[in-house]
DNA sequence: CTATCTATGTGTCAAAAGTACACTTTGCGA
DNA sequence: TCGCAAAGTGTACTTTTGACACATAGATAG
């Protein structure tokens, strides 16, 4: 081994998150387009920076989240590490990295993130080195800066695992939703066809969604009924050890 | 904000790992008895250490467990993250920072790994730091240095949720096994109780096991048939997305 | 005011999977 | 040859899954 391996690491820690929002029709990712730099095409990215001393990692995500895109108070879950020494060295971003970092060469270790929002409760406000947030439907996304593609695709076999585990996704949703919505957003994430008189079936079993007074109005066809989520009835699901949601 | 707290977080990372062993009777877990420091305890840690410039966290932490316990290319599966900053600083971990490190002060970032292995394969061979290397049974793990009870958790949690969702475990058998041994190997990992006709029924419907013509010898009760895992199978099960192993 | 359009909402049946449960078998050793 | 200890085996019942097609409510356009 070289003595140079012999050295112990001191890098950088980043954060980098992966934010899941549904918009009734698609699955996106809330996504920044970095500031360019002279000459380079400006790439998005995965809302991330560098995490400050005495953070600890939950609490740095949630600060860098907040100041790339505005967005305040997420729950976020842990993807994981990812440390590969040359997973900053593309050329376009060591450019992008000489012009806003004091140590540009310098290794970093990421940790990533992800959660799930409902999309019209947190419109993104890009500030700091983010020129602008969208939300990118998720088969839009093709290439990102860094190892951020690697991270995504992480991320969502992270949230794939997890909705079959278990009935998540009701942070997606307004409070109020149809089981139409619902129905839709488990088919976009799981990336299939779902019954739909099958899903609807096990949703009302499991009680975890009640149905309100209320219906669509205006729309050209059968207005559908509102339900809203039954916290209560969730959490006693998951105390129970309930983790077989799968279809 | 305090100033203080705008500094860039320049810590070191180190990897622990969680090794699980089966001895036919119970769940362990390889852990490593530190030097022991004037008049301290020495407590019983994960096997972990920093990891070096250049090295990525994968190999790095197949390093660092060859180097404490003698393990040599085991399979492992990152845990997380885990960097709070006072994930070092009970006094007990101070003082034997003080003793090995050259900044024993410096913030440690940790990405944590488990695997499963035959623990008569391995046999551990402590170095390095490590005193000693024994395996514990889970039952017997109470307290653990710095934050590893909760990195040690973590995994089990993994662990658990992995062989529920999918039938691992081979690894932690010999070769050629019974349907006894791994009946018992299900139990101990999810800790409660399965109906022995159930499991046989299931393990051999999906056909991840065959039968050998070998029995037991010298046992003094019906000798048992012994099984080999039968990977082609099990590849070609995993592949099609199966991942709904439930009992 | 009638016809048409569109998405909602609903029931049944067969197959598969899960769950609970008790006795016989084999080989050793006393 | 008897007893012991763990292996091995089958069945009946319940629950869950998966496949499948048509009536319904309200809006809109003619």
């Amino acid at each position: 081994m070289h003595s140079k391996n012999k050295h112990e690491l001191n890098p950088r820690i980043s954060t980098d998150c992966v934010i899941f929002g549904f918009d009734f029709s698609q699955l996106k990712v809330l996504l920044i387009e970095r500031e360019s730099v002279e000459g380079l095409d400006p790439s998005m990215a995965l809302p991330g920076d560098l995490i400050y001393e005495e953070e600890n990692l939950d609490m740095a995500a949630n600060r860098v989240l907040n100041e790339l895109t505005g967005l305040k108070e997420i729950y976020l879950e842990q993807v994981g590490a990812f440390g590969d020494p040359n997973r900053l060295n593309k050329e376009s971003d060591k450019a992008w990295l000489k012009a806003v970092r004091k140590n540009p060469d310098e290794r970093v270790v990421t940790i990533a993130y992800y959660s799930l929002v409902n999309m019209n409760d947190y419109l993104p406000q890009p500030s700091s080195f983010a020129k602008s947030a969208y939300w990118i439907p998720v088969h839009e996304i093709k290439e990102l800066a860094f190892d951020h593609y690697e991270i995504y695709q992480a991320a969502l076999k992270k949230l794939k695992d997890k909705i079959m585990a278990q009935p998540i996704g009701f942070n997606l949703l307004p409070e109020k939703f149809t089981l139409s919505q619902l129905h839709k957003l488990y088919e976009v994430i799981l990336g299939r066809d779902l019954d739909k008189r099958n899903f609807r079936r096990k949703m009302l079993k499991l009680k975890i969604v009640e149905s309100l007074d209320e219906k669509q109005e205006g729309v050209p066809h059968k207005p559908s009924q509102f339900f809203k989520f039954n916290e209560e009835n969730y959490s006693k699901l998951i105390q129970n050890g309930y983790d077989n949601f799968g279809f």
